[in-house]
DNA sequence: CAGTATCCTTCGCGATACTG
DNA sequence: CAGTATCGCGAAGGATACTG
């Protein structure tokens, strides 16, 4: 199991986990897991997230074929953005890191804490 | 499941996807898998790293309860970084992301040249 | 060897306002 | 509703040089 190449700055699984390491487009593939939702729904579901950068991270997502963005000729204007089969095997994974989270936030608050603690001790 | 809370920015779960969102502390964790590194190997498997950077990491993690540092009293002086219980029970949903990555990277890449050549063309 | 110090760029991101 | 346009800042990250 050489890994070693994985550390070069030219590989390009880098791209991958630039994007992956973009919290907003983590966020997006978790909101999108139960089915397709809308712009609104997806800003409303994601607290904190403007337009402008919730537009950027859709597109980048469209881009690298993790979701597929509907437009329906309809009034008032209603778009429905999908994860990909790419993007729905993303998300195991992804899962996996915020089930991790949320286990052991606790366990790195604590750890955080501590640290301060003796730092201003 | 209810994980509409994973969305409050307040949520301290915010506060691990924003480690594990940067990209060095995932490397600096892949690094790390196989056992105990002094600082200049770790700056030589990853690549790109600048001294300044990679210490702010290491420092970061060491806070989070995810390594530990440990100087030796020696000439020259010598420094490895360990991976706690926590870090290491970190690596395994990192490792499936970056397995994700490795396995994807060419689908990802597949779709952005394909939509790339539409845009141009 | 294992960092620290300093400077500087850039650019991601947020706020706000406007439009098809 | 689903965005786009514009402005601006602050902080992360890079390059370089120096030190215990």
């Amino acid at each position: 199991m050489q890994q070693g190449d994985f550390f070069d700055p030219s590989c390009p699984t880098r791209v991958v986990l630039d994007r992956i390491g973009d919290k907003w487009s983590v966020l997006v593939v978790l909101s999108l897991h139960r089915g397709p939702r809308r712009f609104t729904e997806l800003r409303d579901m994601i607290g904190g997230v403007t337009p402008k950068v919730l537009t950027q991270t859709l597109r980048a997502m469209e881009r690298d074929g993790l979701l597929t963005r509907k437009v329906f000729a309809e009034v008032p204007p209603r778009v429905e953005y999908t994860l990909t089969e790419l993007g729905q095997s993303l998300q195991e994974p992804l899962q996996a890191v915020t089930d991790w989270a949320e286990h052991n936030v606790n366990a790195v608050m604590s750890a955080r804490d501590l640290h301060d603690t003796r730092a201003t001790a």
